[in-house]
DNA sequence: AGTCTTACTATTTTT
DNA sequence: TAGTAAGACT
């Protein structure tokens, strides 16, 4: 994108804009939405419901201010929480008017605009413009680097919990040195200490966490009246998507930010804040009337998208609610299933159940992809997974562990942060040893603490203890050959494309080869560097490679493959499925418990707005359960149904349990041991999903189908990269009786016996299991 | 430097 | 329960 974009082409704007004055665009939308639309001077908000065409009114507007001359694109400033959300629009957009779009350079993440102005003027806040933007995991190194600096047990304070101390107060808008605190609070002061020694190790970095992103440009803006005023100018229009969810820090960018033309629209529903915890306050959407004196407020109520059932349950539930703005949704479709309620024995029984469903479902010409199992929490789905693993179901889960966070792709990106700076301290330290050439702990620390000594980078710090004899002989020659190749590499960078540079340096660093000889994950870790490596291709160079990463943590996902969805409920925000199951409704698990003792009203309330987020995913049925009995932390507890199954409207629901009625019993135990026959792989609820995911080589924003493809005959199994890793004959199976075989979870095995392509093996540590046999490999 | 043992802890997750 | 992370031990 070129700083000053080209002007629209004459074609473009006679396209959006024909000679009658009619606006195309602006058929079909229905009068609220329309007005939503056509209201582009001063504050507005627009409280659009779920499925109520939010998106089409939000890109419609865009389209609108540009098609009337109201504004050129790059005057146009559009927010947006997620990447997905910021790239979905930019398409909308481009196929309303055409490529005059890619004038939109303002329209992005809050943190990718406020990155693009902080490089402008990142002088004013002590910074190059080159900062690096520092992730999670690299924070919570410093962090602990500033705690042991301070000679602080971190085992009592950890890295973590500063953090998010840290966050926290960065979300509120808070300095170190605005930070409101009492004096004689000394848990405070001892955390605005840390603060201030942790933003002083950033300055020294040239670096940046999330949160300072937006808290620069705060401090830019009220201390530099003439850059706020230059935004002024430039920004005639605002609009900012999913309102309920900013936090008062993203609160007061925007306030500045429109406090002169006050042309702001923000677009949100109160009723799916469900991000309280990550910071955002709901109280922001419920005061925008105060904070804008003036702005016109549009309710769209009318959904497109669910069956009048799923509405009122969803409208009954969230009317428990207290402190909402109001709305409630209706539509003009007929007829449509009530909301089913099922109670089950226990967490398995509740997996059969639904696993039944689907196949069931399936029978009546649904496909699997249609369906979407949505939980609390990633550790419910093992319970599905594990079922539908067994009953041949194709499943995918969205979510988990995020291709940029993986350990071996950081490591990558160390190595390349580190040949484009030498002064990029965390990527040294992250790599120096990895893989193993002799450097221990104690070497590394020393090399730190000289640099810190003399005020140097860690790089330079151990170009001098090379010369000195402060190391052992043989750490000093490791330490040298290390940055030898760095700077040979560097070298290299000059006149060699990055990608193949990148390559280079993963081969001769002998990083390649340590995963070459890591039989358990080694070839997935390997797939993704190579995946990583084609990514890096979308790029003109190196910087703007990392300058993507730092800022979009996600790859885009294929969405092909006809398999059930899981996910979370935060996770499901934003989507619709036709038919939705919500297992898991029990009390402390639904609303959970965590929540409530956290939060108290608040929490709950959280979690209700989550629930109505749950239900108006379904366009068709949606079908809620619970279970009597579930084992929590390895201990079996009875539970009772969540107070929110109550909540619902009972016109609207038809429920029933295994005994046909509600609660546990006798008759209910009775008629789970009808169901209880097959075999399951060993039970319990444990592990965080995205974990137990990344060990199966899962992938990327997490989709990846675990399960044979339906069909007759062979089976295959693939993967997230469309990999074969298996092929299994269906009916019968190619094993036998004493075969030594490797699984991916359970590890290397004997076959005990062979029943059709399900196999019984004796695994080494993980004991006997039965698995299907394309989920293992000769070993 | 690798392996074993023990202690701890256990939502939601974007940028 | 079971998974991880850090420390001890070899």
């Amino acid at each position: 994108m070129s700083d000053v974009p080209a002007p629209p082409r004459i074609s473009d704007l006679a396209r959006v804009q024909p000679p009658g004055g009619h606006e195309p665009y602006l058929d079909g939308l229905n009068p609220e939405q329309r007005a939503a639309v056509e209201a582009t001077e001063g504050p507005v908000l627009v409280l659009a419901g779920a499925g109520t065409g939010k998106t089409r009114v939000l890109t419609t507007r865009l389209a609108h201010i540009l098609a009337t001359g109201r504004a050129k694109p790059w005057e146009l400033l559009a927010v947006t929480f997620t990447n997905k959300a910021a790239r979905e629009m930019r398409e909308r957009i481009t196929s309303i008017i055409g490529p005059q779009s890619e004038g939109l350079r303002w329209l992005g993440t809050f943190h990718a605009i406020a990155a693009q102005i902080l490089r402008r003027h990142a002088e004013l806040v002590e910074l190059k413009s080159s900062f690096t933007i520092l992730d999670t995991d690299d924070q919570e190194r410093l962090l602990k680097q500033v705690l042991e600096a301070e000679n602080i047990d971190t085992k009592r304070w950890t890295p973590k919990s500063l953090a998010h101390l840290v966050d926290h107060w960065k979300n509120r808008g808070w300095t170190p040195e605005n930070l409101p605190g009492s004096e004689n609070d000394f848990a405070v002061n001892r955390g605005q200490k840390l603060y201030a020694a942790y933003q002083n190790r950033l300055r020294v970095l040239n670096a940046c966490d999330f949160g300072d992103l937006l808290l620069h440009n705060i401090t830019i803006f009220t201390k530099h009246a003439d850059v706020l005023a230059e935004y002024h100018r430039r920004f005639r229009y605002i609009l900012v998507d999913e309102y309920q969810d900013t936090n008062v820090a993203q609160y007061l960018w925007l306030r500045l930010l429109a406090s002169e033309a006050k042309n702001v629209c923000c677009v949100g529903d109160d009723d799916q804040s469900i991000y309280g915890w990550r910071g955002a306050e709901v109280d922001n959407i419920l005061r925008f009337e105060r904070d804008f004196p003036g702005a016109k407020v549009i309710r769209l109520e009318r959904n497109y998208r669910s069956t009048k059932h799923i509405l009122a349950a969803a409208s009954g539930l969230i009317d428990a609610n207290k402190g909402r703005l109001g709305k409630t949704l209706w539509t003009e479709a007929d007829g449509g299933e009530k909301v089913r309620v099922r109670g089950v024995w226990d967490g398995e029984a509740e997996a059969r159940l639904i696993a039944d469903e689907i196949e069931d479902l399936r029978r009546k010409g649904r496909k699997y992809k249609q369906v979407a199992v949505l939980v609390r929490a990633s550790h419910q789905m093992r319970a599905f997974e594990e079922r539908f693993v067994l009953l041949q179901i194709p499943y995918v889960v969205i979510g988990g562990p995020r291709f940029f966070e993986r350990a071996e792709i950081r490591d990558a990106h160390a190595y390349l942060r580190l040949i484009q700076s030498q002064d990029d301290d965390l990527a040294f330290e992250r790599i120096v040893n990895v893989p193993k050439r002799g450097i221990g702990e104690a070497s590394v620390q020393k090399v730190l603490s000289a640099a810190r000594l003399m005020g140097v980078s860690a790089m330079t710090a151990a170009r001098e203890l090379i010369g000195a004899d402060e190391l052992p002989a043989k750490t000093r020659t490791a330490l040298s050959n290390f940055i030898r190749d760095l700077d040979r590499w560097r070298a290299l960078s000059a006149n060699s494309r990055h990608y193949e540079l990148a390559e280079t340096v993963l081969d001769e660093s002998g990083y390649t080869e340590m995963w070459r000889q890591d039989r358990a994950t080694g070839q997935t870790r390997l797939d993704n560097l190579k995946e990583l490596i084609q990514s890096m291709q979308a790029f003109d160079t190196l910087e703007a490679y990392l300058e993507h990463v730092s800022l979009v943590m996600d790859l885009d996902r294929d969405a092909g493959d006809d398999a059930v969805q899981i996910m979370t409920l935060h996770g499901a925000k934003g989507l619709e499925f036709p038919v939705v199951f919500l297992p898991g409704w029990e009390e402390g698990v639904f609303p959970s418990q965590r929540s409530i003792d956290e939060k108290g009203e608040k929490g709950l309330e959280e979690e209700r707005r989550l629930a109505y987020v749950g239900i108006t995913r379904a366009r068709e049925e949606a079908r809620i359960s619970f279970a009597a009995n579930r084992q929590v932390y390895g201990r079996w507890t009875t539970q009772l149904p969540s107070r929110f199954v109550d909540e619902l409207p009972l016109a609207n629901v038809e429920a029933a349990s295994e005994t046909g009625y509600y609660g546990g019993g006798p008759g209910m135990q009775q008629a789970a041991s009808r169901w209880d026959d097959g075999p399951t792989f060993g039970a319990g609820y444990s592990s965080p999903g995205w974990k137990r995911a990344q060990d199966r080589g899962q992938f990327g924003a997490g989709s990846s189908t675990n399960v044979g493809l339906g069909g007759a005959g062979s089976r295959q199994v693939i993967d997230g990269q469309a990999k074969l890793v298996a092929v299994s004959t269906g009916d019968s199976s190619s094993y036998k009786r004493g075969d030594r075989v490797f699984h991916q979870k359970f590890g290397y095995g004997q076959v005990r016996s062979v029943e059709g392509n399900k196999l019984t093996v004796a695994f080494d540590k993980a004991g006997e299991k039965k698995v299907i046999d394309s989920f293992v490999e000769r070993g």
